[in-house]
This record gives C-alpha cells, sequence and structure tokens, in this order.
DNA sequence: CGGCTCTGCGTTAACGCTAACATCACCGAA
DNA sequence: TTCGGTGATGTTAGCGTTAACGCAGAGCCG
C-alpha cells in the first residue's frame, strides 16, 4: 500500500479511501490509484483490515448432513450469494451425532473472527441450541422453524397442501401419507399439511405412515400400502421414500399411475429418471441459501431487521407417477 | 490479552508463549496463565496474528458441482480433518461453465490470506489451469490424474479392474460398459481399468456405450443393450447410470441377476435400495478428503514433500445385482 | 469582508499479536 | 573467582490497515 501510495504521490490514507470507494477524493486521484493499484498488483490485505475494522467478511456456516442433495444445494447457494455479496464464507460441518458437537463446532467458527453465522437446523430440537449463542453474533437459522433468531425455510406446509391438493384433483378418494421421522421440522410441517389439506376438503385422514427419509422406509411402507389394496394416492415425505414406495408398487403388480398415484417431494436431479418419472414438489435450495444469506448480511450491516422469517414458496413439478383415479378401485393383488 | 497478563502478573510476552506452546515458560507460569485464560474467556484474535505472521491457518477449497454426493463427501472429509489439524475451510464453488470462472474463483480466495489450497480437478483440462497458479501457493489436486501437483485420488483403474474381474468371476463371457463422459479423467480411467481386465482375461471387448452420468443416458443405453438382446454382464461407470439401466432391463423383461447382472460405481447411499439393490465399487470420499487435506497441510507446514500422488484404493461391494452367468444364453425379448 | 461550510487531502495513533533482542538470575566449569 | 551458558521473563518495534482528527483552500452568504 505504501508502494501504491508513493507512486501516485499521495498517502496511504488517500488510497484507503480509494480502496472502500469512501467520497473525499477527487475524480482525477481516484483514478490514478487505481490505475497504480494495478499496475502493482497490490492486494489488500485482510487480517490488517480484519484487525482494524473489527470484520473480516468471513461467515460462517454450519451445515448437518452435508452429503444430501437439499443441504449442499443450499450450502451452494449460500456461497455465491456470498461471494457476490464480498464475503468469504468458512464451513463447518455436523457429524449427525449432534447436541455437544454444536457448541464444539460453533467454538470453532468462533475462533476465528466471523461477522455472522448461518445454521442449518433441520431438527425441532436446534432451536434449543440458537438460544446458547451468543446474542452479539448476527445469526440465521435455516429450514428450521421460526425461532429465537431470524429464519429462512421452505413453505413445507404449502408444499405438502399442494402435493395433496393436486391428488385430489385428479379424483382420487383421499391421500395417504409416508411421513419422515418425527423430530424433523418438515417432516412435522409436510405431514400438518397433508391433514389439513384432506380435512379442509372433507376427505377421510388415514392414519400416516412414518418412514425415515430412507428409500428402504419407503419401500416398506409401500409394500404395506400395497397389501391393504386400498391406496389409489399416495403423497411420500421425500423423494427417496417415493422411490421406494414406486418400487413396492411396481413389484407387487399395481401401475403407476394406472392403479396408484404417486408424489414426492425434493424434487432430487434423478427424480425424472426414477420409474415412472416422479411427481414431485420441487424446493428451491439455491434460493434458499440467498434469502438466508440476504438476512444475514442485512443483520451484519446494520440495515432494517424487518422480516424475521423468510419463506420461499415450493412448486408442484407434475410428472408421470400421477394421474386420474381409475373408476373402479383396483383389487388386492398380492 | 493484556488482561490476561495483567491478571497473571506477566508481561503479555509470555501470555503468547504459553498460547504457542514455546518453550521458556516455568510450568507454573504456565498453569497461571492458562487459567487466567479461561478465567477471562479469553480468544486469541485470529486476524492480529495473522497479520503479524503472514499465515492464516484458512484454506481455500474449490470444489465443481458441490450438489453431487461425491464432491460432497469429499468436501465433508476434507473440513474434519481441517479442524483437527486446526484449520478453518474457505470454500469456493465452480459453476459448471468452467475455464474463466477458474481464474475468478482463485482469485476470491485469494483475496483472502490462505495458507493452501485444495482443488478438485474432475476434468483433464483442469490440470492446464493448475499450472497458472502462483509458484508459492500449496496446492493438491483432488480427483484428477496425476500432474503438476501433488494430488490425492480414488484408484478409478482399480476399481474398474475389480468390477470387471467380479463378473468375469461370476461365468460371463464378457462385460459391457456404459462409460462416463469423456474428458473426465474418472471416466477415462473406469473405462481403461474394464478394458484391460477383459483383455487381460483374454475376452472380447465389446464398443463401450457412453453415458453422461445421468440416471437417463443409463437408462437410454441400457434399453440398447436389452434390445441387442447379448448382453448378460453390465458395467457402468457410475450408480445412477446403473440405475437407469436397471430400470431398462427391468422394463424390457430381462430378470436383474438373473438373466443379466449389473455393476456400479460410488456407492451412493441409495445403492442398497436399488432394485435389486446394487453391486457396485465403493469410494471412500472421506477418506480421500483427509489424504488430500495431509498432503497440503504438509507442503504448508514444510515437511517431507515424499509423496506426490495419494491413492486411496476403491471396493468391491457384492449386493444382489450380479449372480452366475445363466447356462444358456437370454433370448431376445422386445 | 468576516465567518461559515464543504472538499480534498495529510498526520497520528491505534488494532492485537509476535519476532527479535535485552535482561537478569543462577549454575557449573575453568 | 570469573566467565560462559541457559532458562525465565521483559522491552521494543512493527505487521498493513483504518478511525479520528487536523488543516488549507474554495465557495457562499449576509
Amino acid at each position: 500500500m505504501a508502494d501504491v501510495a508513493r507512486l501516485v504521490g499521495v498517502s496511504e490514507m488517500t488510497v484507503s479511501r480509494v480502496l472502500n470507494g469512501r467520497p473525499r477524493v477527487s475524480a482525477e486521484t481516484r483514478a490514478r490509484v487505481i490505475a497504480a493499484m494495478s499496475e502493482l498488483g497490490y492486494r489488500p490485505n485482510t487480517a490488517a483490515r480484519a484487525l482494524v475494522t473489527g470484520r473480516s467478511r468471513t461467515l460462517g456456516v454450519v451445515s448437518f448432513n452435508a452429503t444430501l442433495y437439499g443441504p449442499a444445494s443450499t450450502l451452494s447457494g449460500i456461497e455465491q450469494a456470498a461471494r457476490e455479496a464480498g464475503y468469504f464464507v468458512s464451513i463447518a460441518f455436523m457429524q449427525p451425532h449432534g447436541r455437544g458437537r454444536v457448541a464444539e463446532v460453533i467454538d470453532h467458527l468462533k475462533a476465528q473472527a466471523i461477522d455472522g453465522v448461518i445454521i442449518s437446523a433441520p431438527h425441532a430440537w436446534t432451536v434449543k441450541v440458537l438460544r446458547h449463542l451468543p446474542a452479539d453474533l448476527p445469526v440465521v437459522a435455516i429450514d428450521g422453524e421460526p425461532g429465537p433468531v431470524p429464519s429462512a425455510a421452505v413453505d413445507q406446509y404449502v408444499g405438502a397442501v399442494k402435493a395433496t391438493e393436486h391428488l385430489l384433483t385428479l379424483g382420487h378418494e383421499t391421500v395417504h401419507h409416508v411421513a419422515g421421522p418425527s423430530g424433523w421440522s418438515s417432516a412435522r410441517a409436510r405431514e400438518q399439511g397433508w391433514r389439513d389439506a384432506l380435512e379442509r376438503a372433507g376427505k377421510v385422514v388415514p392414519p400416516a405412515l412414518r418412514g425415515d427419509w430412507s428409500a428402504g422406509s419407503g419401500y416398506e411402507e409401500g409394500r404395506r400400502l400395497a397389501a391393504s389394496g386400498n391406496a389409489s394416492a399416495i403423497f411420500a415425505a421425500n423423494d427417496h421414500m417415493a422411490l421406494g414406495v414406486l418400487r413396492a408398487l411396481q413389484e407387487t403388480g399395481a401401475g403407476v399411475p394406472g392403479d396408484v398415484s404417486v408424489v414426492g417431494f425434493d424434487d432430487v436431479p434423478e427424480a425424472t429418471f426414477f420409474g415412472p418419472a416422479l411427481t414431485t414438489i420441487r424446493q428451491d435450495f439455491g434460493a434458499l441459501g440467498q434469502r438466508g444469506l440476504a438476512l444475514l448480511v442485512e443483520q451484519i450491516e446494520g440495515a432494517s431487521r424487518s422480516s424475521r422469517h423468510v419463506v420461499v414458496e415450493p412448486e408442484l413439478v407434475v410428472r408421470d407417477s400421477s394421474g386420474p383415479a381409475s373408476a373402479s378401485p383396483r383389487k388386492k393383488t398380492s
């Protein structure tokens, strides 16, 4: 920086002002400084900057289960938005064991000079963790229920309503639900949306079956439903379970969508290639990440803290696995 | 830090020495300093440290296509190992468009004070990018071919050989291959391994079919193979294409593994739940990340630079989709 | 024309930490 | 006894940047 200042014949302070886009520098000086900076290949030293300003332009992201499609896409969205906003993204993954480890991970991030944190909080219990964070650290929760800190989430409830109503519109008498594990906010919200949609339409609400997000659990519940022989429409709480359901139906000879319609949730990239292509609810994880980041930057830069809970609308994607209810109920085939 | 020093009644320098585990501090003083630090909740300021030492204990990771299982798992492995080694991990994702963006992303990371970079280099062309990096920046390439910088990769070639030999051992006359897109190092290595294994066994090498990693492309090539009616063993270059192949076979009435055996590559979590459960080659992505990180830390901390190319062995996982060749070749069914 | 504001710069002093050297007490060897 | 060595600690300076203030000159108003 001293070199730049010397080359232009001004003080370091003036260079600093140009660097930060501050006013009180004549257009001409500004141009000459910029020229000198690029000529010398000058790069500001982030450490020195952080030291004096107390801000590092680095954000922490705590993510659970980074290998799943949803969290990974969200992370990607966050990173891109952060880069555009001029922030760096430092990551820390939680091992699934939970609880005690959270503190450790957050400690790790706090050891760094971090301007704010985005925490993926898919479990109901994570809300408790959020309470124990230092009050002066800007935080955004992603993918959880509205809690003590600003948050961004896909509207799971609405998505489930859309899925259920789609099936009802096709003429199905009712819709069966393979739910996600209790304790997950998204599983709860989807189940509630399904239940409410059925009740609003005056339909019978069959008992919800409970899976664990895995294709295997979807397969098991699918077998159960197929055996009962009275399901004509199934809404699975995620695409992997829907995949299991599809397989179970196929094995028991039920046609999809001829005999049974199936709808998933998430729209993972492979969903188009399931057999048949899966009707599902698309979550825009990238947008989720962006919104979350925007919320965090807003807190950090002290703008209005108006909207404490941002919601992303999911979207129904109709493919081949859902169709009109057949005229007569399907016979039990196995 | 001044507070800690005052509380103990020593100079800041002594506190600093304790902090860095330096000698020349009496055991008693050391203990008192540590006590004071925890009493005051003191946390060293990373920015000040980085400013004076020129090292930030932050690593950059450049990853392509972060939403795929492989890269995401690798990233997770890197992060965990880095945390244990006392480093922070700053990420930057490439958008798939490639080329020009690489420089931009690396620039972003260089703007931060970074001690080293791990670059995921799955394409053959990424090797060129590596040449243009500043020579003084420690770099490790992951998941590419041996190139100008130290690298860590899963031994794709050996994996493909294992898959092919597994099928030959089961008595199949030859093995068909649905390859990945050319331009990907891993696709090339897997194809080469398959080819060599067949040749070594003195078998006919059928032309390789080319997919694009997606389930859709696997489905198409699977239809083609099923139509030809003479394939009894298929090795798909990844699990998603294998999924497509399975579906195609199922639709055309070919039994798996009764009529046709199928083997994939990767061992994605859902592979167990494919129909039938997929025999595949497991890549330990977590280990890959760890090894890559170790290589980088070695460079940074100036230890021996002995092994410039580290290889992780993949592992055959036998499930239900592969079985003995049927006595008589299957009839063409469609 | 005095006093006011505004612009465009410069000067000084940190930010929190560590490298390098300085100091001092003590100990064993010559 | 003197001297060099060593272990424990302190002092000084500076890493690269920005906040806060200072100051001169231009322009404007009453």
